[in-house]
DNA sequence: CGCCTCATTGACTAATCTCAAATGGAGTGG
DNA sequence: CCACTCCATTTGAGATTAGTCAATGAGGCG
């Protein structure tokens, strides 16, 4: 049987699913433990799709583009789910892998779809925190279209920091962060050495450091009014 | 009675909903005509949120940031969702506007919420029809972070198009197409500026066209190729 | 030690933005 | 029918951001 801690606790947010998750462990298969740099296959075979809860760890999925430059779409912690889009879609070219030695659970889509079937109200509730996740997809967006490099930076770190709070994996402005200078500028949209330079800038300023796979908040006020950060669209609490 | 129709055929194609859909209709409120312009109010009070399914018309959602720059997050046609996000999470700041004049039907929180406590299966449609329309967000994304400006106004036209093809609105390479160059540079995170210059460089190269409302393909093997765009992302069928 | 990967820096280039202004159509009131 | 205004579009010139190419350190590991 699985722990299904973090995610137990993210649905729960959305609605009383408990029994329901017994379900939907049962039908699980067994944990894996996977190392650092390996591939999460969301797609085998062409009809053959899965996705993967992060138990332990931290991964990212991410689409390389034909002249190999890579966009990073999700960075994932304990309790995400990575591919859960290319389950439910015929979506396409989205890679996933682990950045740290980590611990998953594989979901089928043919699980999937006897979750939703069976227990339809858990259904919805995975499905809402896909749509969850997605929220970070759309701030993504919104960084990276809209804001400098420096801003990119200090708002994905801001956000970093609250998400890795609300998993209890960050206590107050000092959090591990595994990610490379690359995987970050790929997150961002920005070169490794722009963004290199921009960490620099934001570290002479006191307002950021990160080395060492060690980030810190210098000056949490400061950073999140040089962001526009608001913490809101984080809140894992559910309305319904 | 609401025809829903543009709806309805998307989630067909997710599960067999239509007496469900009946349900939903029956909960939901009659169709509004808005204006051209006219805001969606996706927030009323700070607790009172609702989205809106769009059965006429265009219009799109976005976030403005303190500096008052803006990026577009979703542009919707016939059938589609706005603000579903926002109904469900504590989103923020997130608007909704009109483009054209436009036929909408506002969706409360508390109906979704009855909608999914009565017909969970529809619920489920439901929450997989709006991580469907995250694809395009995803999509955007990498556009945004990794694209020039020609593969990224390429791109979104080429996907603009595939959609209204997908809902009856495009026939082959030409479409209406609304939106102001101000509206899309928002939303492929440009100066309007810079657009204009790219689109003429497109046009130049008889790529594509779009003047006075009306957009044509010029050459769509050759845009499809500077774009990167393979469309197999907004099939809508599901496997499930 | 040799070979990684990652981080860091410099010098130069190219893409994109900013500011400023001209053009042109659509509607409006006289 | 003619100003006149309001927008959206278009163009120019110069500033700035971010990218490219190239090279050097620094740490981890077999």
């Amino acid at each position: 049987m699985h722990s299904l801690a973090a995610l137990t606790r993210k649905l729960s947010a959305f609605a009383a699913v408990e029994p329901d998750l017994r379900l939907f462990s049962s039908l699980l298969p067994r944990p894996q433990v996977v190392a650092a740099r390996q591939v999460l296959p969301l797609e085998t075979e062409p009809r053959h799709r899965r996705a993967f809860l992060i138990e332990e760890g931290w991964a990212l999925s991410y689409k390389v583009l034909p002249d190999g430059s890579r966009q990073v779409i999700d960075v994932a912690v304990a309790g995400d789910i990575l591919g859960m889009r290319s389950l439910l879609l015929r979506s396409c070219d989205v890679d996933a892998v682990a950045v740290t030695p980590a611990v998953v659970v594989e979901i089928s889509g043919e699980v999937l779809r006897r979750t939703i079937d069976l227990a339809p109200r858990l259904g919805a509730a995975l499905l809402w925190a896909v749509s969850r996740d997605e929220g970070l997809v759309v701030e993504r967006l919104v960084d990276i279209g809209r804001r400098s490099a420096a801003e990119r930076v200090a708002h994905f770190m801001l956000e970093l920091n609250q998400r890795l709070r609300l998993v209890g994996l960050a206590d107050g402005d000092s959090f591990r962060c595994p990610l490379s200078q690359a995987v970050i500028a790929d997150a961002l949209g920005l070169t490794p050495i722009h963004l290199n330079r921009t960490l620099r800038e934001l570290r002479s300023q006191g307002l950021f450091v990160c080395s060492q796979g060690q980030a810190s908040i210098g000056d949490r006020a400061r950073l999140a009014d040089l962001a526009g950060f608001d913490p809101l669209y984080l809140d894992e609490r559910s309305d319904a």
